[in-house]
DNA sequence: AACGATTTGTTCGTATGTATC
DNA sequence: TGATACATACGAACAAATCGT
């Protein structure tokens, strides 16, 4: 039976001293040199070794020139999935959890169409996009990116808003309803974890060590007749948002949990 | 401006490498000690941290005494999450997207209710559970491990199959309302992102270095009065699975995606 | 079955860079 | 500005896993 490397005995010893709460959520861990003498005169690099295996668990967070400190449980957003995803939605869905919502104006932008998109809105390789960007926050810290893709046949159409920087108080949905006559009839979510990209890295400020994942939902919406009519993505840290779903009946969310 | 450590600029490099194709899926890297020649003589320690990054983004994957390769892209596996999770509709989706279920006979386990089990279905702290546990394999592999959670009150209002470690045919959910006259209505699902345990890297076969990451669906189904009649857990391999969810009017998913 | 060659994993020591207070 | 603490980088040695002989 072979025993563990020392790095890992050094980590699991500390990780109970969190866990039942000798090391409290927020606490300054020891610094590198005096763990080092704790335990046995390990060297610096054993020690910084532990200590990444609890970071790559988020048990712990390190900052340079301060310290390593316990990491404080952040609260969970439940992001709901039965519902529209537009900014009122956001917005009362942020509100219902007694936090603080904050959108920016939304970012526009005309790109022509790439593989995944051609793909999900059955347009024309090549053909252009409307693309709407938007920054969420939630009391005061980053909480999502959502980017909406539509096809420009709807500006053409007549839809002119959606080439507008500005939020469609009515939702995007319902204006291309009532301009074009396009109705949503169901849409289809895919969720989906993976690493943050650099812009992700720099709006949530989430370390780029490759341990805090994103996840992403796809958002696919029809028409009855199973035409795509807008692709939504959108982007949340995974370690501060819960995503529920709810089918047929059930007793209401306790918002507290 | 700062410019990157080193050990970055070599796993961008890398990253290059990999995603132009230059260093297909599969493909061995060169040795550490060879990569440190390559680029001027970096300490091999060096190239490890470039590996390492790498590693964590799941771009590439070592092997002791074999060496590093190029991760190979997994097929994804879409989780329906409108749909049933029992047994039968497990083997169904599977067998859809055109790949082979697995299932190992449940292990079934009386323990008493902690404070999860307390507040998911509202029994009495200390009172006991049945807790029905089952792997499950897709075309070989594991694919999840599900966990449900019944009050030991069916039990004795006569549900005693919940108690065999077998499977129920017609599905526990079908089984509970024939016996007791207890009728789900509806459920509730929540999506979370955190780090495998110990039992679950061993079964799943993932790198315990904390980048492979689970998603833990909780459904808690519930009557038309609201009263929770099971709580089932099931862990994914977040790297190889998509979760889907419909509302409304969708056309049929291309499983070939 | 045993051994040696190869490759990654662990541990040490040391020096210097950079962020924070 | 200096002191402190984590981050990067180097060099070295041995351990452990893998593979072919």
């Amino acid at each position: 039976m072979a025993q563990q490397p020392m790095y890992r005995r050094i980590a699991e010893d500390l990780r109970l001293k969190i866990e039942s709460g000798v090391l409290p959520a927020g606490k300054q861990l020891p610094t590198e040199g005096e763990l080092s003498e704790e335990y046995g005169g390990a060297s610096r690099n054993t020690i910084r070794e532990a200590i990444r295996w609890l970071s790559s668990r988020r048990l712990v967070g390190t900052q340079p020139g301060r310290g390593t400190f316990v990491a404080e449980q952040v609260k969970q957003f439940n992001v709901p999935l039965n519902r529209p995803i537009e900014s009122e939605a956001f917005e009362a869905a942020v509100r219902e959890q007694g936090r603080v919502p904050r959108m920016d104006p939304p970012k526009v932008e005309v790109q022509s169409a790439g593989a995944e998109l051609v793909s999900e809105l059955q347009v024309e390789p090549g053909s252009s996009v409307v693309i709407r960007h938007q920054e969420r926050f939630i009391d005061g810290g980053p909480s999502s990116l959502q980017t909406s893709y539509y096809p420009m046949a709807f500006v053409d159409g007549g839809a002119v808003e959606l080439l507008q920087a500005k939020d469609i108080t009515k939702g995007a949905t319902k204006y291309v309803e009532e301009k074009l006559g396009i109705k949503q009839a169901g849409y289809r979510d895919r969720l989906r974890v993976r690493s943050p990209n650099a812009g992700e890295v720099t709006f949530f400020g989430v370390p780029d060590d490759g341990t805090v994942l994103m996840v992403v939902t796809n958002r696919t919406a029809y028409t009855a007749e199973g035409k795509p009519i807008r692709f939504t993505v959108t982007v949340f840290p995974a370690d501060r948002n819960d995503f529920i779903f709810e089918s047929g009946r059930v007793p209401p969310l306790d918002s507290s949990n």
